[in-house]
DNA sequence: CGAGCGATTGAAAAGACTCAACCACCGTGG
DNA sequence: CCACGGTGGTTGAGTCTTTTCAATCGCTCG
């Protein structure tokens, strides 16, 4: 299969992904400066954004691709927080914090991305008060969307997370197929990657969903949402 | 044991509480607004401040007490997410994502808590640069905690958890014990009530802690660091 | 064609949960 | 003043989910 994607120059005036993004009521001068001053960059797979613990020096605007957002516990294992998709801008919560990024981020998939710097995004943040806002909304989501995160976690069985991040990821992957190793997706759900293929097994056993190799299609998200539970 | 709090009106320009909050900065013109509209209340212990799902109508400003933000699973059990402390604001982040909450608060013991409007609130951060900045930076340092939260959710026993628990709950409880209910605290920890009693007490045993009644006494810090892992 | 990694399976062990019973403390009311 | 009831805390036993470790399989890339 040859890649599908490449090194390519958006502009952010053109960008498709902007519509569904924070920036997506930003307009004039703000986008001729973002334009001028961001670069633009192709990754392969598996190549990181940034890692924990260093220093944030911008923010990571992703064009077309997927990025997963992870921590690592003691041992290595993976803990992978959220999979960011093109319009989500990865990486902006370090910018307000002063501190190093507490997550690191790698490329899931062939991905384009862009690159604001730290001073170009805090001055358009300070002055745009639409973006501003956007941002605060948005950082309050996400703390809602933690909080319900730790409560599966920590009441749900491992069966259920399985049901409730397919739903998730299935909505993210949204036209494609789930396209996760096992390893990743069992560090989605919280388990161990053997569970993982045996809770995979069992779901498609029951028609919940059909696996192409390595991808997964999802068959019955009312069952899932079912096997979800809340 | 009588009561050791009482309903009184603090003023904010009087608040002990204040310089360890998000309005420390807070200068002049803008106290006086703050403190000519907001109301000021005697809470018992377990009241709520406010419950999952309703509309958000202001923020609650903690000058004296213990406030336990939680999230309710499918059978009603509680996950608690946070445990708020005096100087700390309490419920802005629906302030911002026009959604109802996603959480509850409750008070842990008696509180003396202040309430301040939308109105008046979202007023301040709009004009206070100052107090935005710091609402950006508590809300990125809460996503990073929940991130981490997550983590030791997905990968740590529960033994390992407990030792966390203690640890941070010791932080917060300062000079006090920990004053938690065996069920709150199961419910910090994320574990069943069973569960947590039986690891306190190997925990009495090994000496890390003393119970006095229902309060911890944590006596061996290290050595909780050491089982908490990183 | 072989190496190697990701995926899969099996078996055993461990950790945590559930259910049920019991205890201890506290405030109430007789 | 004491019996009572209730709530929160504690213990025990058994079960079940999930993990761990080890081995095998199978595809893909060089």
């Amino acid at each position: 299969m040859p890649p599908n994607k490449s090194h390519k120059h958006v502009t952010c005036q053109n960008c498709l992904a902007r519509k569904d993004s924070l920036f997506c009521s930003m307009t004039g001068d703000d986008l001729d400066t973002i334009e001028s001053n961001k670069s633009c960059s192709y990754f392969k797979k598996d190549q990181p954004l940034f890692i924990e613990g260093s220093l944030p020096r911008g923010v990571f605007c992703i064009n077309d691709g997927k990025v997963k957002i992870y921590s690592r516990g003691e041992e290595g294992k993976e803990q992978i927080i959220h999979v960011a998709t093109s319009g989500e801008i990865v990486g902006f919560r370090a910018m307000f914090s002063g501190e190093p990024y507490s997550v690191a981020a790698n490329t899931l998939e062939e991905s384009n991305i862009c690159f604001i710097s730290k001073s170009d995004f805090l001055n358009l943040v300070d002055t745009n008060s639409t973006l501003r806002n956007g941002i605060l909304k948005e950082l309050s989501k996400e703390l809602a969307d933690r909080a319900s995160f730790i409560k599966n976690m920590a009441q749900k069985s491992v069966r259920e997370r399985l049901a409730a991040s397919l739903l998730l990821l299935d909505d993210i992957y949204s036209e494609d197929y789930i396209n996760l190793s096992r390893e990743d997706l069992a560090n989605f759900v919280g388990t161990a990657t053997e569970t993982l293929i045996r809770l995979l097994k069992d779901f498609k056993d029951e028609g919940f969903v059909k696996t192409h190799v390595r991808k997964i299609e999802v068959l019955d998200k009312e069952g899932l949402i079912q096997l979800a539970g809340s």
